[in-house]
DNA sequence: ACCTGAACACCGTTCAAGT
DNA sequence: ACCTGAACACCGTTCAAGT
């Protein structure tokens, strides 16, 4: 029987976990301020600190609500498949949210909810036949080639959205072809090269190149 | 004949810059502040915004200055060998500007003073047999893996400096058997499993399974 | 041309007080 | 127990005025 005292609470983690996840899908993840949060939940700002501990614990919070939330797919049996699947898995659902990248990166590891991509991964590789610890090599490696190109694709669009010429068009406008032969051949071109998608191309070459 | 009018200079660019990237190496890149710097040159921080537009283009000036700096290793001429050379040559001059990373991704290409490392690993990739579009998809995959890394461990060494159980560890202590078999069986060990430097093994893969 | 001080419009967070 | 308002100690940047 619940015999707490005291005044009955007005906002909860529930609600202001998922205000703080429409604010970062209406308004980016810059919108996402404490004062932004608490005018969203009704509430004041400080009234937001009696339900996390600070900003960080509120990211935190959010990741995992946003990663247990994403549907798993199913994956091949093959290990070397499986691998390049899940892999592709994990990017997609961080592609939905690439401000988590900053939050994850510190531990190079996911949230709870999160944590069977490399679950999958390490089971995969050890499946493939290498030992535990080079499977956990393995999945190191694919999440910093995964968190590097998200990070480098939320980067640049946020750069595109906010226009004007980039400092690298800039300095490939006037790049010496003597002192940079081949990037003054791509030069003009850089812009399409790098507009493809070479995600699956990596995590192929990674795991290729790691496997026996 | 210069016959410029006006009142003469107090700082410089140069001053500017230097003063930046030794603020930065004494007491890391958060406490870069526009104020700070304006201090440290003994000026006020709005004489700044006279000889940078602003932050940014102080970050890009640091950058560059930063780059130039280090001394290019001698690569061997064995194409394989050269793109796994450059990008550890790569990989150590970044490492020693964590900070740079943020700048860098944002056009996933370096800057001027930089750009000697993307064209040493298309160059070579090029020698390897792949066209000049292959050649820059290489060039990219390694750069989010080495973006990716360096973001990581810049984060882990930041978090490990705050002190405290970090998320992970918490997470990892209560870790369910039956659904994390595999992460389970290492979740003691994880800290010392991720504290090996697997950057050179990663980018060995990464070359070898990209190239005929 | 170059520098200054005051001010603007923000942050995350703490603290003492209210209900 | 939960919420509030005022305040602290910061940011980057703009603007009008000085030399």
């Amino acid at each position: 029987m619940s015999t707490r005292t005291g005044r009955p609470p007005k906002i909860s983690r529930r609600e202001i976990v998922t205000a703080a996840l429409r604010v970062i899908e209406e308004d980016g993840t810059g919108a996402l301020t404490m004062r932004r949060l608490a005018r969203e939940v009704g509430s004041t700002a400080m009234a937001l600190y009696h339900h996390v501990r600070d900003k960080e614990e509120l990211l935190l919070l959010l990741l995992d609500d946003y990663a247990a939330a994403i549907p798993r797919p199913a994956l091949p049996d093959e290990p070397r498949e499986r691998m390049v699947a899940a892999a592709m898995a994990m990017h997609d659902a961080v592609s939905g949210c690439p401000w988590a990248v900053d939050i994850l990166k510190a531990d190079d590891l996911m949230s709870v909810g999160a944590l069977w991509y490399p679950e999958q991964i390490v089971d995969a590789a050890v499946h493939a036949g290498l030992t535990i610890e080079e499977a956990v090599d393995v999945y190191r490696i694919i999440w910093h080639y995964t968190a590097g190109e998200i990070g480098g694709r939320a980067a640049a669009r946020r750069r595109r959205e906010e226009g004007g010429p980039t400092y690298r068009e800039r300095v490939f406008a006037e790049l010496d072809a003597e002192e940079f032969p081949r990037l003054s051949t791509v030069a003009r071109r850089w812009e399409d090269l790098t507009a493809r998608d070479t995600y699956a191309k990596g995590v192929r070459a990674i795991v290729n190149g790691l496997l026996p």
